[in-house]
DNA sequence: ATTATTGTTGGTAG
DNA sequence: TCTACCAACAATAA
């Protein structure tokens, strides 16, 4: 369920459930794929009884900071976190101590709260490092967006010579922005009424703030929704619409086609393809 | 039955 | 060496 918004929302859950400070006592885990190093022992005894210091996020992924090591955590495409004692998402569970449906990590808290990472497609990671440095997957991360701001002069710099890149793909290139996700991006370029195909390099400072301001707004207003409790079926502008619904702005039709390899949704009345002269 | 899905990665061809 | 493309990962929903 994972770009930015989601992550987010889930660490600020991870945070209300009393995981920051909290002492691990038990760590239950299949090790499927999901989990490094690889055999669920070394996994399960490199975390029991460690306290957990901080929760952070980057991009899309979290990291929860120990006294010596330290968790990333990416939820995939499908992975979430759940408490079991607010329950809810899987009716056939009963009992808190009760196995959840996908259930693929279970932190059980020395408080005796529990936290289970829950993983369908089993496409999430958790990696645990004791290494001084940070892994590669978080190091080799662009800024992000929510805690570090997007610099639109940086930006412009880092996709300058992606000619034949457009601004989609770029924008879902986790080392220029992290935490872009296909419906962000689909977002964005609505908001700002540019097209997904425009090449990146054509770019120009104008339309990049546009597009960071664009940004900003789709992940805040995502995030807010998330939050809000009453969640509706669907929140968002363009994304998931139809081909030849209505553009919620100016009524032309949509188009959905596919770009880098993702279904992209776009209005062809409003989002235009800036042309390279126009800088 | 078929197709698509909020993500990343590793292989391969160019 | 870099990049573009694409299958694979696995489960569900329309």
């Amino acid at each position: 369920m994972p770009e930015l918004p989601e992550v987010e929302h889930t660490r600020q859950n991870l945070v209300r459930w009393g995981l920051v400070g909290s002492r691990i006592a038990r760590v239950t885990t299949t090790g499927e794929r999901i989990v490094r190093p690889k055999t669920p022992r070394a996994f399960v005894r490199g975390l029991a009884g460690k306290r957990v210091r901080a929760i952070d996020r980057k991009g899309k992924w979290l990291r929860f900071a120990f006294t010596e090591q330290r968790l990333y955590v990416h939820l995939g495409m499908t992975g979430w976190f759940e408490n079991p004692r607010e329950g809810l998402k899987n009716p056939l569970q009963s009992a808190p101590e009760d196995p959840i449906r996908f259930e693929r990590v279970r932190f059980d808290l020395e408080n005796g709260e529990s936290v289970v990472f829950v993983d369908p497609r089993r496409w999430g990671r958790m990696i645990l490092s004791d290494d001084e440095d940070e892994i590669e997957e978080w190091t080799e991360l662009g800024p992000d967006p929510l805690t570090e701001g997007i610099d639109v002069d940086r930006l412009l710099k880092r996709v300058a010579k992606r000619k034949k890149q457009s601004i989609k793909e770029a924008l879902l290139d986790q080392s220029v922005l992290a935490g872009i996700g296909n419906i962000q991006a689909i977002e964005a370029l609505w908001k700002a009424r540019s097209h997904p195909r425009t090449s990146a390099a054509v770019i120009g400072k104008e339309e990049m703030r546009e597009i960071a301001k664009a940004l900003r707004w789709t992940i805040k207003r995502t995030l807010a929704e998330l939050k809000s409790e009453r969640a509706k079926s669907n929140p968002f502008k363009i994304y998931g619409k139809k081909s030849g619904a209505p553009c919620p702005r100016c009524a032309t039709g949509l188009e959905r086609f596919d770009l880098g390899g993702r279904t992209t949704t776009c209005c062809p009345g409003c989002q235009k393809l800036s042309l390279p002269s126009s800088r």
